[in-house]
Formats: structure tokens, sequence, C-alpha cells
RNA sequence: GCUGGCGUAGCUCAGCUGGUAGAGCAGCUGACUUGUAAUCAGCAGGUCGUCGGUUCGAGUCCGACCGCCAGCUCCA
């Protein structure tokens, strides 16, 4: 019997006999690897458990905590459920059933039947029930034409239109239980590999994506090997909800919408104190690091999107104003204006690098049905900036980027992940310096000893970027932050140069970046990671006391001044109520601190202290108080 | 922008098949003088998103528009 060598993650090398599968290769390793392998990465390709190997490779199992693993397991339940709607709804056309990042969908249409909430609970009982027969899912490779007629027969429109587009591939179907789909797999062993199961929802979704085509009914569910991994998730689901920040910013008076403004918030008093919170500690760490702040223009003449390339390409998205037969538009972004700071004087190889951050109000004509909450708005605030560097600079400008956003999500108890994106197909500009600046960023990467994922071909036009993204309290991840290198947009099209060492004209790289994204959003953001309750440095009130009885209120105020001198943000609360009604009042609004002031505190120069969400944490002299909390504010403790 | 749902007091919500609006909280006034998550009583507060239509009569039915929410799409 002929062999093949197959080579694991870890480096070993073992022979099989040619034929040998996934599932045969992970017997051989234990039964326990046998038991909870779903499917196998040979040679960078996801394929079933059950598929043959007949040549030489690399080799993974692929188990639920692997991202393939997982995507096959969704993309199984997925088939699942179309075979419990087909035999609940004989009928029903099927579109697509992927799996997504949490779970899977499947797009069916079932003609005028609308789904209700009862229906999805009766496909769902009826999933636990097929997989409780616990059937294989079976591939098989079938001829273009025999697929055709296959769906010819059955009669469904979408599975032929996506044949149309398949004609020179290999054509798979899946089999499990009584349902076929057209399917390029890789799927799970079998249906009782699905232990738990939720239909989360419905939704329309229009066929391939584009509103001229029909609209499907789009089911999606979500499904765990452990029923405790489904209720954590549903957890999480109701602890996203609890934490929404459009129902805490209204609570808490940060921030409100109205019609008259969609899109775009009325910053209350209090979003505002967190608002300048974050503008001063992003200015405070610019400065340090070399930064020189710059504001241009909010409305510019449409000439200068015709120069950037933007009025081509993202007019749409743009605010236009017309005066005196001149066209304006309101900046939907900051950088086309920054290179006349830079072209402001002749600049020398010595100047550089400059960097340029501007703290700048955008206006963006994004689509009405895409706002929501302060996650997407028209009126953005950016901590933008723009280093213009020489190609030899690169490196340590990314150096410094990379230092200077982990450090300040840090502050914020937020995990920062880094993704690397390099040269699309359309890229432009001198591949040599793509090249190079790919290699600038992968050296800034590790020499920080950071783990990225490399997103090939993702890059914008202009240059390569990387894309961090943060990880919240409850494990969300949030695109936030950018580094983009940029050779062709400022450079090229705004004529950038300086004068090198040997006199020659150069042309500078261009660093557009951002560390907070959007002040709105990364509020938004920061508002559900805390659930409201900030971190004292951040909140918008710090303490407030609270005098037991009227006799106690002239103290109360002594303690209140000698807060507020101290820089604390203190408030005192001499209503005529009762200490519990207060106290529940201000552990509503999430106040870290609550002084509670009466006779003893009063003839002792003390204070009795409660802690939010901790409770009474005893009496302590007023003095020691203020230098406990104006410590935990300067050093920006989290708490939470 | 597209599809669907929704829009009643500052907030959360009730208002059956059409008969000119109601609760709790918040607010204000008064009493109570209070020790770690809601003291009691009273008062005030809404042209029911906007505009138009049907009807003797519209919060309730119909249409258009605006906005919000979910999803799609877009994301230089």
């Amino acid at each position: 019997m002929p062999t093949i060598k197959l080579t694991f993650p870890d480096g070993s090398v073992r022979e099989f006999e040619q034929g040998a599968t996934g599932l045969d290769v992970a017997k051989s390793i234990s039964s326990g690897l046998a038991r909870e392998a779903l499917a196998v990465e040979f040679n960078g390709e996801v394929w079933d458990l059950s598929r043959n190997f007949f040549q030489n490779g690399t080799l993974k199992i692929l188990k639920w905590t692997d991202d393939g693993g997982k995507f096959a397991y969704w993309h199984s339940s997925a088939h699942l459920m179309a075979e419990a709607i087909e035999s609940l709804f004989p009928g029903t056309r099927f579109g697509i059933g992927p799996p997504i990042e949490n779970g899977f969908y499947y797009d069916i249409d079932m003609g005028d039947h609308a789904l209700s909430p009862d229906d999805l609970s009766t496909i769902e009982e009826k999933m636990y029930e097929l997989t409780k027969r616990d059937v294989p899912y079976v591939r098989e490779e079938k001829s273009w034409d025999d697929a055709v007629s296959y769906f010819q027969k059955k009669g469904d429109p979408y599975k032929l239109e996506l044949l149309a587009g398949l004609k020179d591939k290999t054509i798979s179907f899946y089999h499990q239980g009584n349902f076929t789909d057209l399917c390029y797999g890789p799927h799970i062993p079998s249906t009782g590999r699905i232990k738990a199961i939720k239909l989360l929802s419905v939704a329309g979704a229009y066929w391939r994506g584009s509103e001229k085509n029909k609209m499907l009914q789009r089911i999606y569910g979500i499904t765990f090997p452990l029923k405790k991994e489904l209720d954590d998730y549903l957890f999480r689901l109701e602890e996203a909800k609890r934490r929404d920040h459009r129902k805490l910013g209204k609570e808490l008076d940060l921030f409100v919408f109205h019609d008259i403004a969609p899109g775009a918030p009325f910053w209350l008093p209090k979003g505002m104190i967190v608002f300048r919170e974050l503008e001063k500690l992003i200015r405070e760490e610019l400065d340090m690091r070399g930064y020189q702040e710059i504001s241009t223009p909010i409305m510019v003449k449409k000439d200068l999107w015709e120069q950037s390339g933007h009025w081509t390409h993202y007019q749409e998205n743009m605010f236009l104003i017309e005066s005196e037969e001149t066209t304006y538009s309101l900046k939907p972004m900051n950088c086309p204006e920054s290179t006349f700071v830079y072209k402001h004087k002749l600049r020398s190889y010595k100047d550089l690098p400059l960097r340029f951050s501007e703290l700048g109000r955008l206006h963006r004509n994004e689509l009405s049905g895409a706002l929501g909450g302060m996650f997407r708005v028209r009126q953005i605030t950016m901590d933008d900036a723009h280093i213009y560097c020489r190609p030899d600079q690169i490196f340590s400008e990314i150096n410094q980027l990379i230092e200077l956003v982990t450090h300040v999500y840090s502050m914020f108890g937020l995990k920062p992940m880094f993704n690397l994106a390099t040269k699309p197909d359309k890229g432009m500009g001198d591949p040599l310096l793509w090249e190079k600046a790919e290699a600038s960023l992968k050296q800034a990467l590790e020499t920080n000893n950071i783990a990225y994922k490399l997103k090939p071909k993702d890059g914008a036009f202009y240059g390569p970027k990387i894309d961090i993204q943060i990880e919240d309290a409850i494990g969300r991840e949030w695109q936030v932050a950018t580094i983009q290198l940029d050779f062709v947009m400022l450079p090229e099209r705004f004529h950038l140069e300086y004068v090198a060492e040997d006199g020659s004209r150069q042309q500078p790289v261009a660093i557009h970046r951002a560390v907070f994204g959007s002040f709105e959003r990364f509020i938004g953001i920061i508002t559900e990671h805390f659930a409201g309750s900030f971190p004292t440095w951040l909140s918008p009130i710090q303490a407030v006391v609270l005098p037991i009885t009227d006799a106690h209120v002239d103290y109360a105020k002594n303690v209140f001044d000698c807060l507020a001198a101290g820089g604390v943000r203190i408030e005192l609360d001499d209503r005529n109520e009762k200490v519990n009604y207060k106290i529940r009042d201000w552990e509503t609004k999430k106040v870290p601190y609550m002084l509670v002031v009466g006779e003893k505190e009063k003839s002792g120069g003390s204070v009795a202290v409660r802690q939010h969400k901790k409770g009474d944490i005893g009496m302590m002299p007023l003095g020691e108080f203020i230098g406990k909390i104006r410590s935990e504010i300067a050093q920006k403790i989290i708490t939470s």
C-alpha cells in the first residue's frame, strides 16, 4: 500500500496509508481528538473529516476552538435548519446559507408565508429532533449538468442561478437525512454533533444583496456543542442590550438625538465631560510625541475634492453647499487639507517627520438606513493626524504609533488586536515602495512582539495599513484605530515634496492615523464597555456628598468645597430626602463615590465612603479620601 | 437608499372592535429630619411625530412625509 507523509502544526511528520481520511488521522492521535474533530485543514484548505488524502501535505485537525471548525459547524447547522424548514414547509426555495461571525443564516423564499416567532420555535424543535437521528453529512461530487437537472427537477431558481456561475468549477452536493444542497463544504461529520440550538431572528434580505432582486426571508441562528455555551451567548446578548449606549446615554444625561439633526448628537454637559477628558488625554499624549495640532476649514470648495479624487469616488457621501455659484462641501476627511499646511513652506529632509494632528469635525452623508446611535453618525469628531515622513522613517513612525495606540487603549482596559493589510490588486504607486513599506509595518509589529493577522490584498489603493480592533468587556470586537500609509493620494496628487540631503526634490510618505477613530463612536463603545459605570477619571460626576439631615448640610458644604478645590467633580445632594433614597438615586446614576456625612463624620472631620457597586467601604478622614480619589484620578485607575 | 416594525407627558409604558387621553418614575409645593438601593400627601405636565384624507366624530382607519429600530446595501 502506498503511503503519504503528513506534516502537523508542531512540525512532526507522520506516514499514513494513501487514502486515509482526516478522521483516521485524528483517531490515530487520540480517541478524544477524534471525538472533538470537526474538520481538517489540508494544505491550507478546510476539508471534511471524511475526505481522503492522496498526497503529502500539511494537516491540522480543526476543533470547535478553531475558526475553521466553528465555520464548518455553523455551516452544517445552516443545512440542518434548511432540512427542518423543508420538512415543515415543503416547497420552500433556498438561497444561500453560510456561517457568519456569530452563527449562521439561511435565505429562504416561502412565497407569501411570513415567518412568525412561533414558526422559529417550531423549526428549532424540528432541528433538535433531527440531531437525535445523528445522520452523517455526505459529500458528493457531480457534473455540472447533473447538478442543473437536479435543481430543475426540484424547481429551485436560486440554486440554478448559483450554478450558472459555477460552470468550470467542481460541483459538490452535500446530503444529510432527507436534505440535499449545493455546497462547497466543508461539513462536520454528523448532525448529532449539534447540541444547543437557538434561532434568533428573521429579517428581510435581498437575493444576492441587490435591492433589484426579490427579497427573501433570512433566518439567523446559532448553535453550540454545549448547552452552557449557548446560555453564555444568550446572556451576552442580554448584557449587550442592558449596556446599549443609546439607553445609557439618555439615562446618564450624556447625549441626546433629536429628529431635527438625524445622525448628529446633542452633547449634554455630562457627556461633554467625557468628551473633554478624551480630548485632554489625546492632546497630552500627542504633545509628548512631537505632534503639532492644526485646524483646517470645515467648508471648502469642491476643487479640493476634485484634486484628491474624492469628487469622483466619495461625492455621494459629501454634503454640498452652493454659494455665489460656487460649490462647496463640508469636509468628510481632513487629509487633503492637511497638505496645505505641509506645503505652506518648503520642507527639508531635516524637518521630517512632521506630525500634524487635528481634532476636527467631519461630515459624511451616510445613508439614512445606516445611521445608528453613536456608532454611525453623520457628524464625526475625529482624532485625526497626518504624518509626513521620509520612506526610511516609516519603521520608526509606525513603531511610535503602535506604542501610542497600545498605551492609550490600556487606559480603558481595552485589548488591541492588529491586522496588517497588504497591497490590493488595484494598488497604485511604486511596487518597490509597497514592498519596503509592508516590510516596515511587519517589522514594527514584530519588534513590539505583537501577534497580528495578515489580511492579504486588503490595503487601501494608496498604501498598506494596519487596522486595529479592540475587544470590549463582553468580548465584542470593534474596529477603531487605523494606521494607513499613503504613497499616492496626498503625496502624488498634491505634489508634496521635500529637499533631500543631496538637494534633490523627493516625495514624502504620508501616514493617516486615528487612535479613537471618532469620539462619538468611541464614547459609544466605552459607554457599553463600562456599562455606564465609568472609571473615576472619566466619570462626569466623581463623588457626591450626602448629608443625613439639615443639621449636617454645613459640614457637607465644607466637604464639597474641599473636594472641589482638589479638582474633583463633586456634587452636593442636600435634598430633603432619606439617605436610602439618595443612595439609590446616585447608585442608578453610577457615581463612583458617595460620601455620607452625619453627626459622627461632622464631629470627627471624616466621611463615610460608599463606592459604586461595592457598597459601604467605611469611614475615613476627609483628607485621606481626597488623597485617595485624587490619586485614583491621576493614575486613571479602572475600578470595575 | 431598500424591506419590515415602531413613533401617546422629560423617561418607561397603558389606551378593546373609532366616541375629543391614563399610570409609574422624574419635576414642583408642603409635611416628615431621616445612617447605606425608593417617606407621605398634593400640584402641574400631552394640539397622541408632521401634513392631508375618510367619518357626525380619529390617538385609534387610509395616504404621504419625517424620525427611530432591525436587517440589506454602502463604507475613499
